[in-house]
DNA sequence: GCCCTTTCTTGAATGAGTCAAGACAGCCGT
DNA sequence: ACGGCTGTCTTGACTCATTCAAGAAAGGGC
């Protein structure tokens, strides 16, 4: 992987303190991929023990504000996050587990950043939500004796929005 | 308007029972585009003054899984749901005052619902997302002069997720 | 180093959405 | 038509991610 990059710089370019608990969080958002606030707060407090959640939600807050970060959220689960990276992905989610993947472009390039009409609407993004089931939880509910007693014991368990 | 569709004869076929409570919420949601739960009861309530707040969301899951409407939650906002009418049409958001706006797809057909790499997911829809600023808010942001003292007044008070 | 300002800690509040148990009402069979 | 079975609705309490508020702490320009 590479070298993370250079966010004390990156959190000053954007006019912001550089703090302890900031990198921390942007650390944490780089080790888990779309991770949810409770993970990243579980991240950060392992090297930060005595971070409180209302600075991880600040910081998450400030980063996503700043363009430093992204907040994902498909219907009914909770926030998610993840360092903003400059390409153009988009996300698949499972419907049947919440684990989200990152996909490249449809095209290629950013068609998908043109509606059809645009309703005199300033567009500044496009999202892209892809939704269908992951290769484990299709492969469960195909065979007709897999015997699956509980196939989304996490995504019941989120349900908050 | 065209005549609303044969509502009961809908959920029927989706095997649900016909209920007053249900076919107040399907009107509700023709009559209010993208509407959230709150306005949602509302309406409801103007014909069946004693709903509960839980049968409109029962009622809301149920259709949702059903088939028969949509659920779209954009980030930060709270859950919005419209009916479903079988068309491949995404949204518009504004980024200041939360409202939402049809678009077609972007290119006529469901191009739309390929993803260059679906990582061996089954992919069954892709939802898309514009965001931006609405016309009367990119109208309020770009004169100088333009006086707004409180540009997204419902918006801050929406934010729940 | 000092001071100003932003950010963090602490602790409580908010409120959309959920759970549970009993009352009620569609709908099927007779 | 009517009764009963079963799926829905009412009522009311609860959950818990996220936000609010006030004071303490720590960046960073001078």
């Amino acid at each position: 992987m590479t070298s993370s990059p250079d966010f004390p710089q990156m959190l000053r370019d954007a006019g912001l303190r550089v703090t302890r608990q900031r990198l921390a969080v942007m650390d944490a958002l780089v080790e888990l991929a779309h991770a949810d606030t409770e993970s990243v707060i579980g991240v950060v407090r392992r090297d930060l023990p005595e971070v409180s959640h209302q600075a991880v939600y600040d910081s998450l807050r400030t980063l996503t504000a700043a363009g430093l970060a992204r907040r994902i959220q498909p219907n009914g689960s909770l926030a998610r996050y993840e360092v903003r990276v400059g390409d153009n992905h988009h996300h698949l989610v499972c419907r049947s587990c919440g684990e989200i993947t990152d996909v490249d472009c449809a095209v290629g390039e950013i068609p998908c950043l043109t509606a059809s009409d645009d309703h005199g609407y300033v567009i500044d993004e496009a999202e892209v939500i892809y939704w269908g089931l992951c290769p484990a939880c299709s492969a469960d509910s195909a065979g007709p004796e897999t015997n699956h007693p509980d196939p989304t014991p996490r995504q019941e368990k989120q349900r908050r929005v």
